[in-house]
RNA sequence: GCCGGCGUAGCUCAGUGGUAGAGCGGAGUCUUCAUAAGGCUAUGGUCGCAAGUCCGAUUCUUGCCGUCGGCACCA
């Protein structure tokens, strides 16, 4: 008689270590928490994974930079990411660390894999280095083909022998994936995208590095001289986050997955990826979501412009809550955001303190003294509507990562009752039915709520059983 | 340079071959249950510019201008 579960995989990608937690990161492990709790609300089983990424050049240098070895600069930097869950409140279920025993093992599987079906060979690979820097540099770097830091030395080229993975054997099949599944990235200008540069051509790429120059990294398997490439290894977390290869049962439960991403991050997604994919004969991803960056006040943060915005810091100031809810209502899913203190506020006053937070105090305020009856049901026939109405949008508009729209959606029920509360003169009358028609929309709007801001949704439904109110968010002063 | 997106009210954006809509902000007003919150009303746009197709274009075509992104070894 058991119903099997739908089995649901969702992950973010692995943020690199070599810098504090970004705001852009909190964006996209904020909407991946929505698609989760989104999915366990259906009653699905899922699964739900984050991390970090470990190794590379930089790790190296930046441990070296603070008297570390690299493994106790990752202890420290997982553990600051990791941090995100309770500051975010966060449903992962696991957190990946690409230097864990069993990822450097299903890293050395995969490779041997790609290995075996002939996609791995010996190259020599010419890198550009500037002695200046004394650090290799890539094409986009160079200015005139010279370090833009270094005009005046010349670049040497480095002859180095790297182990190379033939992606340009893909092409055709990766075309017929994205021509087969028009839904396979979202949004669909990012797939035409990949889509075209899939067609201009691919050429074979790098994915290994002489261990001398740099050690941290996974050993390439049989040749100890040399080390993976910091994202081949990286992207491999995807499935062994779920027990690959040896937990064949979790793995096929769960994989395909979905991914989500940032759009710097969409050909490493959901092209070279996927080539691994193909090449070690796993299925390829369900489908790729790909997210906009943050800005601060339309710039782009950095910390020489000083205008970095902490997500500790703001979740610390205004609430766990209230940063998800601007993160999600006031960006466009798939476009770049911008963040500002004053368009932040406004948001938290006019929909938080104002929408949410108003309807619900005055509500209790009103019902407080009155007996109602237990049964929670609607007799307003145009409420039953609404909310209905709502409920259909609000599916649609989740299902399709319209974050923003499925919020907006949900005020509309709050905009409702606002409304009905003025025209019914509600404090005058105490009218019961009405009374009862508001508990049931607001416990209405704490359900839908739930994946969004989990605490407030919590909330609110307490406050509507015990019908004891609640300051949700406290207005914020405009004068500071 | 090549390819693609975008350019609609102060801001963020919807939208349609028949002379435009929402939310927010601002203005006025009603109300007091509530977090100086809530309701209502009005205001607000030659729909980037020019030409073309059509009875008629903001919506289709072309050109131009502006803007953003992609054009590989950036985790």
């Amino acid at each position: 008689m058991f119903k099997k579960k739908n089995k649901f995989y969702i992950t973010t990608t692995l943020p690199y270590v070599n810098a504090d937690p970004h705001i852009g990161f909190a964006l996209e492990i904020i909407q991946a928490d929505v698609i989760a709790r989104y999915h366990k609300s259906l009653g699905e089983e899922v699964f739900f994974n984050t991390g970090v990424d470990e190794h590379g050049l930089k790790i190296f240098q930046k441990a070296e930079e603070n008297k570390l070895t690299p493994q106790e600069y990752c202890n420290i930097y997982a553990k600051k990411f990791d941090n995100l869950k309770q500051a975010l409140n966060l449903s992962y279920n696991n957190f990946v660390r690409t230097t864990d025993l069993h990822h450097i093992e299903a890293a050395q599987t995969f490779w041997k894999l790609c290995e075996k079906n002939g996609d791995i060979y010996k190259k020599i690979y010419k890198s550009k280095y500037c002695v200046g820097c004394e650090l290799e540099k890539t094409d986009s770097e160079l200015v005139n083909g010279r370090c833009p830091i270094h005009p005046n030395l010349e670049v040497e080229i480095i002859d180095e022998e790297n182990y190379f993975f033939r992606y340009s054997k893909y092409q055709k099949d990766l075309l017929k994936l994205y021509k087969k599944n028009p839904e396979f990235v979202v949004p669909n200008s990012k797939l035409n995208e990949i889509a075209m540069f899939t067609e201009r051509g691919l050429e074979d790429f790098s994915i290994s590095r002489i261990k001398e120059k740099m050690p941290w990294g996974i050993e390439v398997p049989g040749d100890s001289k040399q080390v993976m490439y910091v994202w081949f290894d990286a992207l491999v977390n995807y499935v062994s986050a779920l027990g690959w290869p040896e937990d064949k049962k979790k793995f096929k439960d769960f994989w395909p997955g979905l991914q989500i991403a940032g759009k710097d991050n969409l050909r490493q997604q959901s092209s070279m990826w996927q080539a691994m994919l193909l090449s070690a004969g796993l299925p390829t991803s369900k489908q790729i979501f790909i997210h906009g960056f943050v800005t601060a006040n339309g710039q782009k943060m950095s910390k020489s412009l000083g205008n970095v915005i902490n997500p500790f810091e703001l979740v610390k100031k205004y609430s766990t809550d209230a940063v998800r809810y601007y993160l999600l209502r006031e960006f466009s899913p798939t476009e770049d955001g911008d963040f500002t203190y004053e368009k932040f506020e406004q948001r938290y006053n006019a929909d938080l303190a104002g929408g949410i937070g108003n309807l619900v105090a005055r509500t209790l305020g009103i019902a407080k003294s009155e007996t109602r009856s237990t049964k929670l049901e609607i007799r307003n026939k145009e409420l039953k509507k609404k909310i209905k109405e709502v409920q259909k949008n609000f599916k649609f508009q989740i299902s399709n990562f319209k974050f923003n729209e499925a919020l907006a959606s949900v005020w509309e029920i709050i905009a409702f009752c606002d409304k009905y509360i003025n025209e019914e003169k509600l404090w005058e009358t105490r009218n019961p039915q009405v009374i009862n028609d508001l508990f049931f929309a607001i416990k209405e709007i704490g359900i839908l709520l739930d994946p969004f801001l989990p605490e407030t949704s919590a909330k609110i439904i307490k406050a509507v059983e015990s019908k004891k109110s609640e300051n949700l968010f406290p207005r914020i002063d405009k004068v500071k």
